[in-house]
DNA sequence: ATATATCGCTAACACACGTTAGTGCAAATT
DNA sequence: AATTTGCACTAACGTGTGTTAGCGATATAT
């Protein structure tokens, strides 16, 4: 009857969601079971729900709170002076920095949330389309000045949002490059592709 | 007793893998059921196994056919005597049209092949690994002869490969641009990101 | 020291899953 | 026309699933 560790600051939620982001990626959600979970946290199946209401709960704890991060650093690049490109080029080394650093739940936030249920699937696609508008939106105006090629914006997004799950196989490969290499390497392929 | 309807030169086998592939990408390869395929097949799940060996089965199937069509293609460009940057390109609209035009297969093929079960499973990854090596070393052949920007290579691979894969937010949008201007403007940013 | 809330346990539930066995009709072959 | 093969059906199996109920021990608060 060991109870689960916790470090300072975090509760025994917190653990249980982050061994399921874990799991989560490995496995997918749908084939991630209950069971796997609980012998990654120590502890039977069952314990779990002591601290959580549901397994769809602990998806959403992990698409929202990556989705909010987003959202928030968006805001705030958003509203800063300086020109479009730039503001891509910041997204998109936040984005990789969060890919880098923050795998696991990264990756499930984008490749699991379809077994999200409404209303949470709908709420969570409707976070994204804006999103993806937002960044439509810093690229046609960088288009409108000269800064970047005049190409279709939406296409344009759709590029850099997958690249960027692509660090998924850098963190895979056996002789990775620093994740600072990395960094330079897709913001030259990308930042460049885009720039007039 | 309706039987499954085939047009000429399919089987009854081929219609089921197709309605599969369809499912699969919609709920993914776990959370898609049997009794789900039947259903979209018009015929019960107990009679599927008449013309296939397993749920796995249709997987397999899946991701080879894809993987074989990308090896055989890959082949075909590599002995073209042209510049590695136009290999690239000719590789990169491959992908894309395949992408756009046989979107359900290769869209599981890509995302769903965790769920094969070995020897197949590490068959593929296999498979992919080498893909992925060979298309690095075009790109190590344009640095070296100066057409491509001196980057990281398996880089490079990794941000190509995934951005193709973004196409199905292509597939997914309301308002689509037609299949021919997404090549064109994937093509100017991928392979305007990689010349010098 | 006592009372209370926390939390991990065992046992079990209802259900959905992939798959097999066996039956009989209809199409294909002779 | 007779026979064989193809194929869809019903019924059911075993297994793994998410989850609940209820008990007892331990940590926490009084």
């Amino acid at each position: 009857m060991a109870r689960i560790k916790t470090e300072k600051n975090t509760t025994r939620k917190d653990v249980i969601v982050s061994k399921a982001a874990i799991l989560f990626r490995e496995k997918g959600f749908k084939a991630a079971s209950m069971r796997d979970l609980a012998e990654s946290v120590g502890v039977e199946a069952a314990s779990l729900y002591n601290h959580i209401k549901s397994k769809t709960e602990l998806l959403h704890e992990l698409c929202f709170s990556v989705a909010n991060r987003f959202l928030q650093k968006l805001d705030e690049i958003e509203s800063e002076p300086i020109p479009a490109i730039q503001k891509i080029e910041k997204i998109l080394r936040f984005h990789i920095v969060e890919m880098v650093n923050n795998y696991e739940e990264v990756y499930v936030s984008d490749r699991e949330w379809k077994h999200l249920n409404d209303p949470y699937l709908s709420n969570f696609q409707n976070q994204r389309r804006i999103y993806r508008k937002r960044l439509a939106a810093i690229i046609e105006t960088g288009i409108k000045n000269k800064e970047i090629k005049p190409i279709d914006a939406p296409t344009a997004v759709l590029i850099l949002l997958h690249a960027i799950s692509g660090i998924e196989s850098w963190h895979r490969s056996k002789q990775k490059i620093t994740a600072a290499a990395l960094e330079e390497n897709m913001v030259t392929i990308l930042v460049g592709g885009l720039t007039i």
